[in-house]
DNA sequence: CTATAAACCGACTATCGGTTTGTCAACGGG
DNA sequence: CCCGTTGACAAACCGATAGTCGGTTTATAG
């Protein structure tokens, strides 16, 4: 093995640390490349070695933050102990909640990613990540008759907008402990009704 | 009275037309001064002297973009000639969807706005709008028993993040004509569910 | 006519993202 | 063991761009 080619992993992880401190903390625009640089002891040649630009290392910060939080977010899900849909769903909207009061989560995932990586990347990766949870477990509640077939897909993305902006609102209240609790409760109550039995009629104009 | 300022105002007001195209059609990034400069035939001095910076020139966009679309989302759910929440929302929303296809309404105020502005005072400036509109609504709701009072707030929030999601899916769709008329069912239903009376059990875990 | 101030002008500066050229040390085939 | 190759890093440099500043024009008031 070439031991220069661990040397260069480690400073590729080295300049994501310190760029995700940065984005998180002044965001994408605030951030100078220089200053990154200067905080990682790096040099300019060394960062567009590891890196096309800008732009792309931020979005390796973006995809290593998603990962962490997806992961945390699947592992609440299983260790809430439920099986169905609705369980499920709760648990994953709460710990997802709570994980968006850190502020790299918040500021580069719900802030910047979306506007700097272009709405389409932004959703591809999402995909990837909590919307494709989202669907799969909504199916699951379409399967059991609680929401129409067809509106799978639109609903996981309502579902997705309302636990993010849920997400932004607490972080950014004057009293986030109030804000929480509020919250859970909207949470609650909304998804109860997302899900309830489809015994729907039409309302017509 | 003074035909200098009158002069004044009408520059001012050719900037921020100049500028509400580019912003949407480049993205705030992507546009330059110089570039506004130019084609509103302005020097750089000129412009400085109305905006304190390109920020507050976006803002100024921001503003003006965003009470074009209020007046015509308000006056939607006027001529629907509804008078009960669930009339009145469901037009609004419909409206507001279809106003977000606009890719100045979109760029500008889904996309740009929150980072540029940064999230508290975007917020800011959406309670005075949208989210405003949809509080009074939900109150209504409310007080005729379909909605919990203390989650009038939240759900307001969630209504806002749902129709902007849904807009946006819309507008980024390859489909766009069936993604429109998904997002309309989705819509429907997802209102028909908010604002069901609330004889509602704690389903608890 | 003169003083004043709003509107406007354009050269200049600092910063920043990105490029280019170059150095060095580790690897590996002969 | 030698030497060409390659990955990692370094630093001078470039073009673009947001913002500044002293100066000029022009219309109004006294």
């Amino acid at each position: 093995m070439d031991r220069r080619v661990d040397r260069g992993q480690a400073t590729r992880q080295h300049l994501i640390e310190v760029a995700t401190e940065l984005f998180a903390d002044r965001g994408y625009e605030g951030t100078s490349i220089e200053a990154v640089l200067e905080r990682a002891g790096v040099s300019r040649g060394s960062l567009y070695h590891h890196f096309p630009g800008k732009e792309r290392l931020f979005e390796a910060v973006v995809e290593a933050v998603h990962t962490r939080v997806g992961e945390a977010t699947l592992a609440a899900a299983t260790a809430s102990g439920a099986t169905e849909a609705h369980g499920l769903l709760k648990a994953a909207e709460l710990a997802w909640i709570r994980l968006a009061g850190d502020a790299v989560v918040r500021r580069i995932l719900l802030i910047d990613a979306p506007t700097v990586l272009g709405w389409r990347r932004w959703r591809a990766i999402e995909e990837q990540y909590g919307l494709g949870m989202l669907k799969t477990v909504l199916q699951e509640a379409a399967d059991a008759g609680r929401v129409p077939a067809q509106l799978v897909e639109p609903f996981a993305h309502i579902l997705l907008a309302a636990g993010n902006e849920m997400a932004l609102v607490i972080a950014l209240a004057d009293d986030v402990a109030a804000a929480q609790t509020t919250a859970e409760a909207a949470v609650e109550e909304f998804l109860n009704r997302m899900l309830q039995p489809t015994e729907s009629e039409n309302t017509e104009t």
